[in-house]
DNA sequence: ATCCTGCTTTACGTTTACGTCAACGTCAAG
DNA sequence: CTTGACGTTGACGTAAACGTAAAGCAGGAT
């Protein structure tokens, strides 16, 4: 057998960024950001279940649309240490501003979609209009 | 005065770019790819209200993440023309993809609200559970 | 005629997010 | 002990989306 030494839960980069389908340039990229931070065994990188929801934020991030710098300070703020009060206030405050700015972005998701919808009508009016062309079934 | 000089509804670069609060430069770059394409009295520009509809729907895709080149296609299938048959059913095909698009970012968006939902009643349970502080009110 | 202001083009610089070698380490298999 | 397969660190390249001079034109004010 190759190397299925998988103890607990951990994975091999090739098999990360398969997983992901992404290449491991980018997950290196994205180390070198500080967005993950596998383990190291010495030189090689051992990632763990952490590192794979870390990815899983960071993908769904760059989806959105939102820059990696930006999408590191939102995965930092989830596993943030939150055992004092200033802590979990300031915790609160940036959960504020990110729902502000996700809830913006669905208002515009959602004019965008309003808009194609009114179009695909005008579009279907359109097309209606222009010839009742061949019906296949007997009309009467 | 210095220049009222608007007849119907024309604007010059410099009020475009203040309007929508981008710089001259960024509106060069739209038209350099193809996203506007004001009107030229000589050497100067000259916007309409087209181009500014159409810069609308450009911020917008920029604020929801798209690339200018994605962006120039869907204002261009806004108003492409859409005469013949085979045009309109192009359209509608164009249509169904970018409502795919679009609604898959707002499954992306609503899991990240949801997320920051539950993650901000993890922090205000933490909140209260860690000093029932100061009550500025009778309690009883 | 000249100056100033605003607009124009040309062109190189910058940031983000990686791609793409290059060159070397390493560990199990032959 | 050499060969691969896989992993590692540079380091330069690239595409997108502008930023930032640099330098010239053009029309009104002085």
């Amino acid at each position: 057998m190759a190397s299925e030494a998988t103890p607990g839960d951990t994975w091999t980069i090739a098999q990360i960024a398969d997983e992901f389908a992404i290449t491991h340039r980018a997950v290196r990229h994205y180390e070198d950001l500080g967005l993950i931070s596998p383990e190291r065994r010495g030189t090689q990188r051992v990632y763990h279940r952490r590192d794979r929801t870390r990815l899983n934020l960071i993908l769904r991030g760059k989806r959105l649309g939102f820059p990696l710098e930006e999408i590191r300070t939102i995965i930092d703020l989830y596993d943030a240490p939150r055992g004092k009060r200033s802590q979990l206030e300031y915790a609160l405050g940036q959960i504020d501003e990110r729902r502000a700015d996700l809830e913006a972005r669905r208002r515009d998701l959602d004019a965008a979609l309003d808009e194609l919808d009114t179009f695909e009508s005008r579009c279907r009016a359109d097309l209606g209009a222009l010839k009742p062309t061949q019906r296949t079934s007997p009309t009467g």
